[in-house]
DNA sequence: ATTTTTCTGACAAAACTTTGACCCGGAACC
DNA sequence: GGTTCCGGGTCAAAGTTTTGTCAGAAAAAT
């Protein structure tokens, strides 16, 4: 999701921030002094950074000034054991977007880390795209590209091929599948399933007649060679 | 400097704040209760919302959930007298920029208060247009333009337009858009959204009969192509 | 009061889904 | 190797659901 950077000198601390963080999906790195903060927030240019006021050498207000002095725009969180109101305000000032007092609750901590980064980091969700063969599949858009062009597909059609992609190599039964696409009642005599398949394979397929990736198992069901 | 709506019930706080923000050389208006909140959130479009949870009537995490899903993006700050952890994890879910629990620092507040706004107005906001086609959308000014020619929308077909336009690409449900364009809680049985489209279409579309942008996803609703 | 906008339900049209009959091919069995 | 049987492929017609359209009523704006 994101790269954050820790800059805490209690590694117990900085250790449970971590776990906390890549659970989430972030990346993390951890500096344990300010002058190694500054290097990494350069170096590794994180979208966002953690820091913590107290700090062996240089203390946090330092190192906050330093990174906007040269010129970074990273959004910082600042953690301090010391609640005064002058110690906030002075954060703020220095160019901080949030201000979190020892001890803090580690969800409240995630939450606030989770706005600043949906402040900060507009980037447009990348769409969710399956793909196989020469086929593109947008999720979102319940849309089908086939070498590019659009393909028209049922909402029927549609959910069934996402329901083959979403075992992708797998079999999946008729049962599976109708229950997945039609939802419950499996008794289907009929050719339904079938149908759609033929339908799909007809507008997906180079040649229907012998599917390279909507394949026939036997007995079971279908699956779906990338 | 910005435009700050205070959606807040007691006068006293409300005045306080005020007085603090003007000072500050914000421009502030003050909403009572919530569904007060939320017209101003969208006739006078603040550059933030100060929110007290505390609210007569609907609370501040339903104002705020509204105003998200009628798709405002100001940024928030939510104030409280309560500062449970769940309550601030709620608050951020819902899209807060901030939580403030009472009493608060008034310096800190206000620090706060720039900290958002330093991030949320990048300076002068370009000229937000929209366009796909050879249509033009001009959202300060509700202006709708056909190669160049205004079009006459009316307020409803403007916003419909304007969810669409926000979701470009990706399939836009009746029901979503019932509830962005007009704040229904529940599904509409009748053709309100289907008649407004179609009044989109006759005017956006070269060919009503067969629309190249507002494409119709079967069973779901419409999408929006450029 | 008049005009404009919005909503609604009825109907038609279009899109989509299901079904069963028929055919065929492969697996299993002889 | 040949035969049988079962399940899958195909198709077109019937059935179902969803969308387009419209006109009048209701609501809102002027």
């Amino acid at each position: 999701m994101a790269r954050i950077l820790i800059v805490e000198d209690s590694a117990r601390l900085a250790y449970g921030l971590r776990n906390n963080l890549e659970i989430d999906g972030h990346e993390v790195e951890v500096a344990e002094d300010g002058s190694q903060g500054l290097d990494s927030a350069f170096s590794w240019r994180p979208d966002l950074v953690i820091l913590d006021l107290m700090l062996p050498k240089m203390d946090g207000f330092q190192v906050l000034r330093s990174l906007r002095d040269k010129g970074s725009d990273v959004p910082v969180l600042i953690l301090s054991a010391k609640g005064e109101e002058v110690d906030k305000v002075m954060g703020f000032r220095l160019g901080a977007d949030d201000f979190v007092t020892k001890p803090f609750g580690v969800l409240e901590l995630l939450a606030r880390v989770s706005a600043i980064l949906r402040r900060t980091r507009p980037d447009e969700k990348p769409v969710q795209v399956e793909s196989f063969g020469s086929i593109e599949i947008r999720l979102e858009h319940r849309l089908v590209l086939r070498d590019g062009k659009e393909v028209r597909l049922t909402p029927k059609e549609f959910d069934l091929l996402v329901a083959l992609v979403r075992r992708r190599g797998a079999v999946a039964t008729r049962v599976a599948l109708l229950k997945e696409v039609w939802g419950h009642r499996a008794a289907v005599l009929s050719r339904t399933v079938d149908t759609h398949i033929a339908e799909l394979r007809r507008k997906l397929e180079e040649h229907p007649g012998e599917p390279r990736h909507i394949l026939t198992v036997h007995r079971y069901g279908y699956r779906l060679r990338s």
